[in-house]
DNA sequence: ATTATCTATAGATCTATAGATAATGC
DNA sequence: ATTATCTATAGATCTATAGATAATGC
């Protein structure tokens, strides 16, 4: 009785990884006991302290397989290159498909909470600095927009301006669309506003018009 | 020597307030204690529950006397005429001023801080929807817009998409200079970022150049 | 008499540990 | 032998209440 047969088809690491995400996320860290935890992976608390040696361990290893996130991989590989490549009218829609694609995730919908709740707990630790990953982000696209304004490929325009521009509205789509873990999201809405977004910052930095006078296609 | 003397210098309800407001903002509401607070107001647990039937009942007060605020009551007025009298980038100006001022204040930042940590909890009390407030200043936004465009005071834009591109860089640039209460905000990068924005947006909304190739003056 | 505090404490809940025990893997 | 669980519990902390008492205001 003291320990149930093995049962493959569960990982209590695992488990208790995922639960703790979801009651954090849902109800904050401190207000997520350890015996919250234990009830949601169906053990009892001392099998916590088998996996972890205390309920801040739980949450840094949370945090820290989340990892940067994919959308960090996204922004290093040679995004100038691809742009170039795909062409930024079509780069812009395509990239905006799979970041609301991976916002959407149940996953990045808890972490994002999370990170809205515990921020300053979790810059203390050394585990997430939300405003630097902030600038970090809004450094690497300053770069990928003076470049492409070298290029040609969009206007010349203030590079900080325009990453303001760029960032500023996917920040608020993602607050007012996917914030709050109660309410499915509208997806329908979301890609709406995010269309509406991203063709409206194209036109604010596609590249003028040839003097000529001919309008270059659309 | 159980009811100190007056001192006429403090409000012992007041101080609840305030000092709830900052270890809720800080620790948020379940990592503060009813003896957390106690101590930072310098009385005993027992007579915080004079003033308030339990510790839920801060909160509510807390939020409550905040209120819809300063921010609401602005967008109250008929900015139309306002914006029609001093022009439309005077106020843009004047107004980035006033809310950066707002936000910066040490209780702004708290309440922020608070409602990004509480928003769940503060939507199922029926005490702050940040979504609908959001979406609410949205669309009395997007009223202003439609309306000066009608005027010819800025150029005809889609009133939607300006609204995104007004307000999302806000949010943005009020995440990353006052959201950490840990760090004293660096004003003067934060009125850069707005004025970069500010002036960025203007571009993008200004009334087209007259067809006669006259530019009107900057 | 009323108000605002205090001391003292009940009872719930929380984190964490000790030690027992059954299943697993060598 | 090791691993993963269990039962049981210590000790801290939390919310809230009861009842005493001094200051205040009529």
């Amino acid at each position: 009785m003291a320990r149930p047969k093995k049962d493959d088809t569960r990982d209590t690491r695992r488990d208790i990884l995922d639960r703790s995400l979801e009651l954090f996320a849902t109800h904050g860290f401190t207000g997520s006991s350890m015996r919250d935890i234990a009830r949601a992976v169906g053990v009892r608390e001392s099998a916590l302290y088998h996996h972890f040696p205390n309920k801040n361990a739980i949450l840094t290893t949370v945090l820290g397989e989340s990892g940067p996130g994919a959308l960090n991989a996204m922004m290093t590989g040679d995004l100038v290159r691809i742009i170039e490549a795909m062409g930024p009218q079509q780069f812009l829609r395509t990239m905006g498909e799979a970041v609301v694609a991976l916002w959407a995730t149940e996953r990045e919908r808890h972490l994002m909470r999370l990170i809205m709740a515990e921020s300053p707990r979790l810059k203390q630790a050394g585990l997430f600095d939300v405003q630097k990953q902030i600038q970090s982000v809004r450094a690497r696209i300053g770069e990928v927009f003076t470049k492409l304004a070298e290029r040609g490929l969009i206007r010349q325009v203030d590079p900080d301006a325009a990453v303001l521009r760029f960032m500023g509205p996917m920040l608020l789509i993602r607050v007012i669309h996917l914030a709050d873990l109660n309410v499915t999201p509208d997806m329908a809405a979301l890609r709406d506003d995010l269309s509406r977004h991203l063709d409206s910052f194209w036109l604010t930095v596609r590249p003028e018009a040839p003097p000529s006078g001919r309008r270059r296609r659309a």
